[in-house]
DNA sequence: GTCTATAAATAGATAGAC
DNA sequence: GTCTATCTATTTATAGAC
């Protein structure tokens, strides 16, 4: 990967000169309509309007301009998260404000998000890897630490594993994002086509959770939980 | 669709015939293995020791065989769901258990799960209607229905809309299923290998919320609630 | 080299006999 | 229910003209 901005600035995209821009722009075009195998590296040069080796220049490889063309398309929803850790806002006005602005960035950039969840679910072991730790991993490990944050500042409960709660954040907007087409055909369903309504009764629910609030008589809720957070050796009749 | 089961049996498959169950074991097979495209109605004849003929006798189309594929994959958590129903236990527990057997079976049949969440994920709006109607409607509306229940009988909030959690309870379980190969690399994650155990964790917050209970001072809890529940025109203060 | 025309192969689907 | 035979559309391969 020959193409890292080594200038210092940002981390944010892996290319700083403006010749590196144009290509990943057309990459990210022809990736997304055609997929991997469809497009190549000739096409991407012309309709960059540049020679094929210029783009083998930038970028050493078709496989690390894909790869670049992943993280592109992740890079707004990182920027978010890490902007909003010093904008003065609790932790649950920081997660609710970027699972609001991560829905909306999928949903805006539908092509090229459905390509990056497809290589997820598509990821070999080996494959998975490389994504976990050259496209998700900063992403990925802010949200957690922004969760400690929360818990060690009495937002959230101590007993939680913060990983998990990033992951369900992240499992919130992803599944709505991709499976909205189906969602909007269920009778009983009414915030298929209404991203921003969904976010803030999902982070209600994940904040506050389904149980029914102040009643410390609920069978249900107390008999349940032992089970609910043991490998339960101890079948609970 | 001429293979419906009009024997008067259980709606769990919609072959009772010997004859179309083998077909519909290949067909999953080779759709898992090859996709759609690159299936063809003669590979799975000849696999299956009959004429192309034959297949088309028992499944109208490509196309309609190709549902049947999906359709059954579905089978084994669908029909977990529904037995739950009469089994005495409260509705968290039901829903826990379901949690357990959906992962379960997801990771258990692997390919034929990727094919499904696949076909989910690449679904045109028409597509996605065809999903809704024919193959996850009777689930779908079944985890409402038992999410209803659980807030007639106390154990859940009434202001929750039970589509949002019934649609949570999918995701959860869905994206664990694909994220997992990228998961097992994040430091912080030790979940990614124990499924169980995340069932249970992920109940546990489902269930409870992830805000620091009994705190009524906890002002991100509180003051963030009335951005989170907008869709209530009688806000409670 | 590129293009078009045509042949060959394969796909999905149907008809009618057994 | 199962088969053989057949039809039609599409794809793929090849030949030959320009």
């Amino acid at each position: 990967m020959q193409a890292r901005d080594v200038s210092g600035g940002p981390v944010a995209c892996g290319c700083a000169n403006p010749g590196a821009q144009l290509i990943l722009e057309v990459a990210v075009e022809l990736f997304s309509e055609k997929g991997y195998n469809a497009t190549s590296m000739s096409e991407v040069a012309r309709r960059a309007g540049i020679s094929k080796a210029n783009v083998f220049h930038h970028f050493g490889s078709k496989h690390d301009l894909y790869l670049e063309v992943i993280r592109e398309a992740c890079r707004d929803s990182r920027e978010a998260l890490h902007q909003g850790r010093d904008s003065g806002q609790t932790v649950v006005q920081q997660l609710s404000a970027f699972l609001h602005h991560h829905l909306d960035t999928l949903l805006r950039r539908d092509r090229v998000s459905r390509l990056v969840v497809r290589e997820v679910l598509d990821s070999t072991p080996e494959g998975g890897k490389e994504l976990a730790e050259q496209v998700f991993f900063d992403g990925f490990t802010e949200l957690v630490e922004i969760v400690r944050e929360g818990q060690q500042q009495g937002e959230f409960r101590s007993d939680m594993d913060p990983a998990l709660l990033a992951h369900m954040i992240i499992s919130i907007s992803l599944f709505y994002f991709q499976s909205r087409n189906v969602l909007r055909h269920f009778p009983p369903v009414d915030f298929a086509d209404e991203p921003q309504r969904f976010v803030e009764m999902a982070c209600d629910l994940l904040f506050h959770g389904c149980l029914k609030a102040g009643d410390p008589d609920n069978k249900a809720a107390v008999g349940n939980r032992p089970a609910c957070r043991t490998m339960s050796k101890e079948t609970p009749e």
